[in-house]
DNA sequence: GAGTGGCATCGATGACTGTCAATATAGACG
DNA sequence: CGTCTATATTGACAGTCATCGATGCCACTC
């Protein structure tokens, strides 16, 4: 196998923690607020789900290395690393790049 | 519901289907071949699972709208749809910029 | 038309996932 | 210390998914 794979392995598993409505519009709502972060109560009013669903959803999202977390007093706030979306985005731009022309199977 | 929120839940079923590390190595190859496209055949070679597996994975490709397939003669052909993967590209890009300065939740 | 190779579909099965209620943890504040 | 608020963890359950063997369908060839 090689690093390339690899690669594309970890890309897929990020891709999967990304694939999900509730974690998308988490991480979309994040990437828009000032600084790229959030507190969780404010994420709780998003969706129309439990506060231990919403919980479990960031954890995805922070075991995936798309978000980190830190508390803050009583609240723990979300933020954004953009350098784990930048090489996923760049992955799929290269995929959408045909080059040459097509070939018959012999 | 906006419609923003809309085009979130299509991008997220998208991605549902590149989080997986066998779908995202076949479209990774089928990009990578002259017109972007190959047939199953070839295809076949890449991933230690049997015929059927693979053609279930590139009929979830499919459903996605990230690939479509063309028989010609025997064999049938599979080619990359760009346009389908430039706005999530875009998209994960754009989560990517984080602009302004944090704020505190209160 | 009978046989062959390439691919899709079906049915079954074990594994994983999203969701919630209940409970736990951790900090703030009196 | 006791209580309240914010968030995480646990346990359970229903639904979904990845995989395979068996089978079906289609095109080509003889």
């Amino acid at each position: 196998m090689s690093i390339q794979e690899i690669g594309l392995d970890v890309a897929a598993g990020t891709l999967r923690a990304l694939g999900d409505p509730v974690r998308l519009r988490l991480l979309h709502e994040l990437a828009q607020r000032p600084g790229g972060e959030s507190c969780v109560c404010d994420l709780l009013g998003l969706v129309e789900l439990s506060q231990p669903t919403v919980s479990h959803h960031l954890k995805v999202l922070r075991e995936a290395g798309l978000v980190a977390s830190e508390r803050r007093g009583t609240w723990v706030y979300y933020r954004v690393i953009p350098e784990a979306l930048q090489p996923l985005s760049a992955l799929l731009a290269s995929m959408a790049e045909v080059s040459g022309t097509a070939q018959d199977c012999r």
